[in-house]
DNA sequence: GTTAGCACTCGGAATTAAGGAGTGCTAATA
DNA sequence: TATTAGCACTCCTTAATTCCGAGTGCTAAC
C-alpha cells in the first residue's frame, strides 16, 4: 500500500504527516460535535487547509486504511474508530497541564459527611458535563484509626464508633453476653484508644490482637467482639460506597439511548457492583496518578464497551484514595472532561485539607 | 342511552351485572398479561361464558360507555382505562386477607444495620415483581432518643453519636471553639443523657433548650452546637433515605420504554427527590395504613402519570413509619405485587421485633 | 336475547420510490 | 507529482404507497 503524503516509520508505527495530522483531527473534532459522520467536504471547508474534497477524500482513504477513522457504511462520511480516539487523546495528554478553569458557580459548599460531600460532586460533574459519573469513597486499607469509643446502649448492646482520619465514621452495635458495667467499659476504652490509635487496619495484626485480649482479661470476649466488629464493618460496606450522578444523561446520546444499551449501562449505574470493579482496577493499574481514559473495549468493565470511561484517582492524605468516574459516549468531548475533572479535583483537594 | 343486561342506579355509579363484571375481569386480566389490546373473540374464547364475539361486542361497547374500558383507536381492541383498572383493584382490596405465600428462598437475612436490611429489601421486592421498587427509612419524627454520646476526637472537634429506638445510628462532628477538658464531658453526656433519652424530636422545644444550656453553664454554647447538630444531622438526610431497585425494570413494558418515559422515571429513581415527595404524601394520607394503589392521573407524583404505583407503610415500634413502593406499568400484576407486599411487611415485622 | 354475516376502519408491516450525501476513480490541470 | 474537477455509483434515510388483518358496528336472521 502505498501512503500519499507519506511519514516515517517509527517501529511499526507510522508517524502523521501534518496534514493527516490536522485532518484527522477535525474529523474527529467535527465527529464529537455532530455525532454525524463526516465527509470530505465538510473537512475541506472546516480547516485552514485550503484542499479541495477530492484531496481531502484521498487523504481520508489513507487514514482509514492506517486505522483510524472508518466508513460505517460505504458511501458515507467517516466516524474514528477506537484507535482514532486514542490517538486523539493522547494528543490532548502531551499538552502540558491545562491551566485550570474556575468553577465559580459551582464551588463545592463544605460538607461534614463525606457522603454528602462525594454526592454533590458527583452531581456536580455530571451537571456540568452531561454525562454519567461516579465517584467512590477513598478505600479505608491503608487508612488509620483516630478514635475509637465503645459504649453500652442498654443491657445487652454496646456501641462502637469508629473515627478515621478524614473523620469518616462508622458505627456498630455489638451484642454482649455478659453484661458490662461502666468501670470496665472504660477501662475498655483506654485500653482499645491506647493500643490502636493511629494505627492503621492492616497494622492490625493477630499478635496485636492477642495482647490486647491478654490485658483485656476477663473481657477478652469483648474486645474480640469489638475488632471482629470493626473490621466488618469497616470491609462491610466499603465496596459499595460509591455515588453517582446523572445516569440518565446517556439518553442524550443517540448511539447508547437504544433499549438493550440504555439498560444494560443504567442498570450497572443501579447496581454498583461493576463500577465498584472499576474503581478496582483503576487503582490497581500501574499509573493510579492522574487522569486514565479507556476508549470502547480497553474498558475493563464490558457493559461500557461502546462507551468511554474517563477515571481519575484522587488522595486524601496518608495514600487514601477514590475514584471518580465520567462515562459518556466515545465521541465524548475530552477535553472539557479533563479540564473539567481537574478542576473538580483540586477543589477536592482544598476540600479535603481544609478538613484535616 | 340504553345498557343492555342493565344494572341498578346506585346514586350516580352502576353496579355492573355479573356478566359485564366477568368480562371486563377478562379483558382486564388479559391485558394485564399481554399488554395487547384485548379483542372480542379473544373473550368469547377466554371465559366460560360460551357467548359468541358478537354479543361481547355488544357488551365491550356497553363497558366502554361506562368508562371501564377503552379503544386506543377505532377497530382495535380494548385497553382498560384509569378508571377500568381502579374497579379491577379495588375488587381485589375486597377480598378477604390473602393467605401470605411463602417466601423462602427469599427470607431476608439479619442486617445489623438498617441501611442494608432495606437495600436488601427493594432487591428481594424488584426481583420478585420484576418492577423498580423503592422504601424509604422510618421517619424520625415521632422517634426516640435512646441515647446520646459526646467524645472528644481531637482539640477542636467533638463528634456526638445519637442512637435512635430501632438503633438508628447518626453521627456529627461538632466543632468548637473552646477546648473541652474530659472531666466537662463527662459532665455534658450526664446532662444531655439524663434529659434527653426518651424524647422524642418534637419533644426537645426551646423551653429544654434554655433548661439546659441554663444547667451547663460555661458550657451553653456547647449544649447549643451539640444540639443544633442532632437537630440538623435528624433532618438533614432524613429526606433522603430511600433505597431502590429495578428501576431498569422498566425496560420490560414497552408502553413505558420510550426514551422520554425511560428517562423521566429512571431519573425520578435516581435523584430521589419525587420518591421523596411520594413517600410524603402516603404517609400524610388518611388511610396510611395497609396498601394503596395510584393509577395514572391519581399518582401524586407527576413524573408516574402513565405508570401504576402501589404503596405500603410498614411500622417499626412506636409509631416509626416508611414506605413501600412499587412502580410499574398500569397493567401491572397488582394481585402477585400485593401479595408480596403483604409477605415482605409480615417478614420486616419479625425482623424488626427480633431487634427490638 | 343471541348470533352470523358483512362492510368498513385503521394501524402496522412491508414495499417501493425519490433524494442526497458521500465515495472512488479517472482524466485534466498547475 | 500533487491537486482538483467531474462523474458514475453506492446505499442510507425518508416519505409515500400498498397490503394485510384484527377488530369493530350494524343489520338481519334465529
Amino acid at each position: 500500500m502505498k501512503l500519499k503524503g507519506g511519514g516515517m516509520k517509527m517501529g511499526t508505527e507510522v508517524v502523521l504527516s501534518e496534514r493527516k495530522t490536522k485532518i484527522l483531527h477535525a474529523i474527529i473534532k467535527n465527529y464529537l460535535e455532530t455525532g454525524e459522520p463526516v465527509g470530505s467536504r465538510t473537512i475541506s471547508k472546516y480547516t485552514d487547509l485550503n484542499l479541495s474534497s477530492a484531496t481531502i477524500r484521498n487523504e481520508m482513504a489513507d487514514l482509514e486504511e492506517l486505522g483510524y477513522i472508518m466508513q460505517p457504511h460505504t458511501s458515507a462520511g467517516r466516524i474514528p474508530s477506537d484507535k482514532g480516539y486514542r490517538w486523539y487523546v493522547d494528543s490532548l495528554m502531551e499538552q502540558k497541564e491545562q491551566e485550570i478553569i474556575e468553577m465559580k458557580e459551582l464551588v463545592l459548599e463544605k460538607a461534614d459527611k463525606m457522603e454528602h460531600l462525594l454526592k454533590q460532586a458527583a452531581k456536580v460533574l455530571a451537571t456540568n458535563t452531561n454525562y454519567a459519573t461516579m465517584i467512590s469513597a477513598p478505600a479505608y486499607n491503608r487508612n488509620k484509626l483516630k478514635f475509637i469509643q465503645l459504649s453500652k446502649v442498654d443491657e445487652t448492646q454496646l456501641i462502637a464508633v469508629i473515627v478515621m482520619e478524614g473523620n469518616i465514621i462508622k458505627n456498630k452495635i455489638v451484642t454482649v453476653e455478659e453484661q458490662v458495667d461502666n468501670e470496665t467499659l472504660l477501662k475498655l476504652n483506654m485500653l482499645l484508644n491506647t493500643s490502636l490509635n493511629g494505627m492503621s487496619i492492616e497494622e492490625i495484626n493477630l499478635g496485636m490482637i492477642a495482647r490486647l485480649k491478654e490485658q483485656a482479661g476477663v473481657h477478652s470476649e469483648v474486645i474480640s467482639d469489638v475488632l471482629d466488629a470493626v473490621g466488618g464493618a469497616i470491609q462491610l460496606d466499603d465496596d459499595l460506597e460509591i455515588y453517582t450522578s446523572g445516569a440518565t444523561n446517556i439518553f442524550k446520546y443517540p448511539e447508547l439511548s437504544d433499549k438493550q444499551s440504555a439498560q444494560e449501562i443504567i442498570n450497572a449505574f443501579e447496581e454498583k457492583q461493576q463500577l465498584a470493579e472499576l474503581v478496582t482496577k483503576t487503582l490497581a493499574s500501574e499509573d493510579n496518578k492522574g487522569i486514565q481514559v479507556y476508549i470502547g473495549n480497553e474498558t475493563p468493565v464490558q457493559t461500557m464497551k461502546d462507551c468511554s470511561v474517563v477515571t481519575a484517582t484522587y488522595e486524601l492524605a496518608e495514600g487514601m484514595q477514590g475514584t471518580i468516574g465520567i462515562i459518556g459516549p466515545k465521541r465524548m468531548d475530552y477535553e472539557h472532561v479533563m479540564k473539567t475533572l481537574k478542576t473538580l479535583m483540586a477543589e477536592l483537594d482544598t476540600v479535603f485539607h481544609k478538613r484535616e
